[in-house]
DNA sequence: CTGTTAGCGCTTTCAT
DNA sequence: ATGAAAGCGCTAACAG
């Protein structure tokens, strides 16, 4: 049997009441009192109850995370860091964090979220890879549940964000392949329903305008952000005639996805064919040849958010509900050979 | 302010004992008053406060998993698997899912069994990555939590797990390389502390052994499972003379990476070196040239380690408390050219 | 069938 | 400086 307050105060022969107060660290207990029930509650081994505690105070110092799991073969390089960060950050705060999964385009997903709220399990949530039209948000906002977003959104109404600028990151990466001498640039976006996807797609269409380079619209492909989607859509990209000499794709998964299918066409990346990513995930600077990519920071993001969203639940104002970083170009031999 | 079952009770004009009752389902409510507060219930809204009933039963129906995060470029394509198992398998049973990550080698890492356990956040943990002798499993057999373990240990006392065989998994792969005519294998262990690094070596002895080939025991190293610690170990082995001509290294990641130091010493890999890994990671079946390795079903580990905690939580005996599985010998190009 | 009563362990007025 | 009392929302033993 766990210790409880009560156990200490018949033991130290105070009320509960100023129990409780000693621990809580108020200062209205009598310094020797204090310390008589702190060191008895040392000794003891007290822990407080936190589903007790958290009945009493109506809050759960919990913070809620979904995320989608493609399958058995899932794996997100991008999402165990994103993880880490809130996690991390999560923990510097004395805060848990509750982690729903839910298998892919399923009804679930949004279950997953009510199930959070509902139960007040948690007392904010964060959520990623953010929709055009995202019923999450819609359904947070209308539920006045705190949150915060990486991504924005087209949802109606107001909610603190971070997100990486993707348009003036595509607009890098294109730029870049243009000086590089390509006219025939390809780009495979992530789903169009992901509101990143928009942003970078006009990065790249601004890109091609503003060098009055024609954008082929067979060559604005979309890929489900696996390696198999970015090879599948490669494939089809390279199977045209004529077939673009540069590639850049929605995140480096895929980019790693369009190398495999522009080697397995006979051509050399970086030479005959330029690839591009985005995110930078640790792998990037790795694959044969390395690639090119737009770094984002994705653990200091994950960090970020949560500490919006614990500054949020503190009832402070934040400074910078909206944050938007800008994606660093990293240049590799997958579109520069001799880099 | 959320419908409470007093709300319901005042409106329907039966008590609350009656309300619960008859929301949880007993047969000792009337057929139409149940029908009445059910409906009510749905009516306004009604769901339960979630940390009120932990308080009461006594219980969270919460599973702990305690994640370390290797830094910023923290990046784990078996963890996520095996969360996203995990995860999934939970949400089936109508468990929570409390995650805790804390940075690495950190005195965090008992920490978070501590505060998880303590404040009664969880009613069992899910443990990975068992060490030879591991105090996060000392800790919780000595304070009678529940918990499964991915992996062995040699920790005093019984507890049920789930592993691999490691040691036939390598028994299989050096016998693979040694039929391949390779007779100077090197071998890249996971870290020492690991209880599946000793497996893995005793399996590696065994096979050489049996075949009477001498292992050089400068060929037998560590890395500590990331890319880059698979290159640098790579590295070292290569730079040897006489060189190794196979390398079996302790996970997919470290063969990615040895890869990468073969190829960057002007080996055609799969031809002039072979490289095999462990776990099947979707990216093994990527890689250049596509990698040999020995597949665990990672996500299946993940349900099956939630579903035997759950069997464990609900006062069942297990059939199984101990499950060995065979891991599977994928041939692919690393260590066969014309596979 | 239904209600009364008694908590679960904690925090927080409000007296004294 | 300390304690009594109330209550967070729920469940369960026991009456009737």
């Amino acid at each position: 049997m766990p210790v409880t307050l009560r156990d200490i105060a018949e033991k130290v022969g105070y009320s509960i009441t100023t129990v409780s107060r000693a621990l809580a660290g108020y200062d209205d207990v009598a310094e020797e009192t204090r310390r008589l029930i702190l060191q008895t509650a040392q000794e003891m081994g007290y822990h407080p109850n936190i589903p007790a505690r958290q009945l009493q105070r109506r809050r759960t110092d919990t913070l809620g995370f979904v995320i989608a799991t493609f399958g058995p073969r899932f794996s997100d390089p991008f999402l165990s860091e994103l993880l880490a960060g809130i996690g991390n950050e999560a923990a510097r705060h004395e805060f848990d964090l509750l982690v729903a999964t839910h298998p892919p385009r399923s009804a679930n997903e949004l279950h997953a979220y009510r199930r959070l709220v509902r139960g007040r399990r948690v007392d904010g949530l964060i959520i990623t890879r953010t929709r055009v039209h995202d019923e999450r948000i819609a359904y947070l906002l209308e539920q006045k549940v705190p949150f915060a977003t990486f991504g924005r959104s087209e949802v109606e109404g107001d909610f603190p964000w971070v997100d990486v600028d993707g348009e003036a990151g595509l607009v890098q990466v294109t730029r870049h392949l243009i000086q590089q001498g390509h006219r025939r640039i390809a780009i495979i976006l992530p789903p169009a329903d992901l509101m990143f996807s928009r942003f970078r797609e006009a990065g790249f269409r601004r890109a091609m305008a503003e060098s009055e380079l024609p954008v082929q619209e067979a060559w604005v492909t979309w890929g489900d952000l696996t390696e198999q989607g970015g090879y599948q859509a490669a494939r089809r990209l390279l199977d045209q005639h004529p077939a673009p000499t540069a590639i850049i794709a929605g995140n480096d998964v895929m980019a790693i996805g369009a190398i495999r299918a522009a080697r397995e066409h006979g051509l050399t990346v970086g030479r005959e064919i330029a690839i591009a990513g985005f995110d930078d995930i640790p792998m990037a600077e790795h694959t044969t040849p390395p690639l090119t990519t737009l770094r984002q920071p994705i653990y200091e993001i994950g960090r970020r958010l949560c500490r919006m969203l614990i500054a949020l639940l503190r009832g402070e104002t934040l400074e910078h509900p909206h944050v938007l970083l800008q994606p660093e170009l990293v240049i590799r031999q997958s579109t520069v050979p001799e880099a």
